[in-house]
DNA sequence: ATGTGCATGTAACTGGTTACATGATTCG
DNA sequence: CGAATCATGTAACCAGTTACATGCACAT
């Protein structure tokens, strides 16, 4: 993908990532490339700038790998979880199960947490109640969405990752 | 509250604000002091840090309504609108109900985007099926949460916000 | 005519995190 | 006996945003 490609992807997901800018994906990229983990090819067009395609190096793939592995404790927050599944799919089935299982009892817990805190008043006099009420909604979906995932991997055991 | 307790209740909301700290908390109440949007109640007690319980003045009450009011269009990102849930309880009801309709808006125009990305292939070769199907189950979840919300609060035309 | 989409890039700024310093108390 | 909780605060650093520069093509 180019770095205009990658914004717009991104910018898809913006409500969940919170969007992210050229400011940092042009200079990512040249980084990238400079330690040898992505190729570039660059399509010159005339009189315009020229679209510069960027392939992962074998080198590339393998740190991907390394990060899938290390980011094991993935951040507990929606955001890093969302990050963390765009660049899952490849991981091994395995590997994948492990993570998704383990989100499920962090969600789990955050729930819990959430729902001792429903009477407890927050910041103002009936404070939070919204916010309080929205994330146990966005915590149950999560956790559907996580029963379904996990039942649908682990029942089909298709070559899925390689 | 004192900075602390801002600092646990933010926390046990981190999983989806992306947990905030103490380097950010306390300045930012001291900036607050100084522009009289706060006051001040020290608790001291012998040989250990003085608790601080720091509390709206007028001026802070009415800066607070006015962001309320500035904030009509609130970041489409689902960080900005929980931040936004936190501190909109206590604004008037038609206000709110006005802010939760445009969100409704926005999510729906968000979850036809994932919708119309379910074929195309993003970042790998099947790249980020697992995010955009996600993504469209917390939209779905959000859009059921905010049909609720709208229904419970037009229907109980009680005095609710001041 | 004016704006939006394509497409790259840099520089300044600013917001937030990380890491430190301090110290009593309670729980395992 | 060590770890966590309570409770404040500062300073350095870094990541990311905002704003700029450039310019064609296509639609309204």
């Amino acid at each position: 993908m180019s770095g205009y490609d990658i914004r717009r992807y991104m910018q898809k997901l913006g409500w969940l990532l919170g969007s992210s800018s050229f400011g940092v994906i042009y200079p990512t990229l040249h980084a990238l490339h400079e330690d040898g983990l992505v190729s570039v090819q660059v399509l010159s067009r005339p009189d315009r700038p020229p679209r510069k395609t960027y392939t992962l190096t074998q080198a590339g793939r393998g740190a991907w790998r390394e990060w899938l592995d290390r980011s094991a404790t993935p951040g507990a927050s929606l955001k890093s979880f969302v990050m963390y599944l765009v660049l899952a799919d490849g991981s091994s089935r395995d590997r994948l199960l492990a993570c998704l299982r383990q989100r499920h009892e962090q969600v789990s817990d955050q729930r819990a947490a959430l729902e001792r805190m429903v009477g407890t008043s927050g910041l103002g006099a009936d404070g939070g109640t919204l916010a309080v009420d929205y994330g146990l909604a966005v915590a149950s979906a999560e956790l559907a969405w996580l029963d379904k995932v996990l039942d649908r991997l682990s029942r089909e055991p298709l070559p899925g990752g390689e």
